[in-house]
DNA sequence: ATCGGAAGTAAGTAATTACTTACATATGAA
DNA sequence: TTCATATGTAAGTAATTACTTACTTCCGAT
């Protein structure tokens, strides 16, 4: 691996675990194994660093474009299923150990300073939501899903997983039970809602 | 209002604002109109002022309580939807113009980094989820709710309002459209969920 | 009027940090 | 070999920051 991917991955890694104000270009460049200044030399700035790590990033976090493009053969029930599974999954695991989701909570804080910052993930936020949308959207056409505002639905369905895997970076796994099975519950909520049946006024 | 309680309030708002780490005791003690050494004089060190600030917050934060203290004698939509945005406002106004939200945000941050923040955090965090599955509880014995895991339930209810939080907190309110309205549908498909009543198949 | 405590002013200290400069070493291509 | 390029070592700079010390001012209670 050459060194500069060597410093982009110790970038995120250490941007992630400390927050931007508190990474500091030392530590990054001991994560990666190099000289402090080979870092300046390849991205001149701290500031500038994160912005390439973003925009690598960026494409990274899109390939959970490839998590929305479900199957229409299956039901409703079963994409969710599938698609609540690969969400976590990409959330936690691939490589920088599960800190790629704790890079994007630091991008939360540093966004509200960085106006370029809560741009790009604002326009990543919203492409996932309205990708989802877009799904929802189909099935209420095809006669699956009630006529609700596809949305609404789709921003409710996000902060589930948003919120369950900040809650497991901050106060690991232990913090909520199993992750499959708790995505199971959500999913049975998140379709069938938690009313009985007789008892649903208004559809 | 005393210095101490002055510089309590400008603490909040500038850790929420900057991040404990970008926070600086000047920029704090100006925003409370004292002077720095002040600040040292009463509260010692900036990590000191912030365990101050997190223990007076905690019972701050603790008045949720009250939203949480429902009439059995509504209906639970009702509840929910009293609830809901009782939540939203709580988290919103109050004093330091809504960065009550953010400065838990703060925490979250933080919280990785300092197992005291981390601890104070998640028990005021299991505390709520604790009490609204409590009420959950009780609905599903009044029969007024499917047999589900009422702490599933309440962890689906919170993360809404969490996420939806920080998305206005960080983009602005015009991220998201209408609070109230958005809070409407959101819980419509909390209780009704997405799926058609006649596609429900196990119940 | 005076005395004590709370607050301010001013100056400084030691550490850290982003970033630079100057020079040396290694390596692979010509 | 030679030479350009990538990387390292070492030292330093200017700014910032948490925190201190010494002295002064303000103010209410006695």
């Amino acid at each position: 691996m050459t060194a500069e991917q060597r410093i982009l991955d110790a970038a995120l890694k250490v941007f992630a675990s400390e927050g931007y104000t508190g990474a500091t270009t030392r530590r990054i460049a001991e994560e990666a194994n190099v000289a402090e200044v080979t870092l300046f030399r390849k991205f001149q700035s701290k500031e500038n660093l994160l912005r390439e790590v973003l925009l690598q990033n960026r494409d990274a976090f899109s390939t959970l474009e490839n998590l929305f493009q479900i199957k229409e053969d299956l039901d409703l029930e079963t994409d969710l299923h599938i698609l609540g599974k690969n969400i976590a999954k990409v959330m936690k695991d691939k490589k920088n150990d599960g800190k790629r989701h704790m890079f994007m909570f630091m991008l939360f804080e540093e966004g509200r300073r960085r106006p370029e910052v809560a741009e790009i993930l604002s326009s990543f936020i919203q492409m996932n939501i309205t990708r989802l949308s877009e799904y929802f959207e189909l099935q209420i056409k095809n006669g699956k899903m009630r006529n609700i505002n596809p949305r609404s639905a789709a921003l409710t369905f996000v902060s589930y997983f948003v919120y369950t895997s900040l809650l497991r970076g901050v106060f690991g796994d232990s913090f909520l039970g199993d992750s499959d099975e708790e995505i199971e519950r959500f999913i049975d909520i998140f379709t069938k809602g938690i009313l009985k049946v007789e008892d649903m006024k208004t559809r």
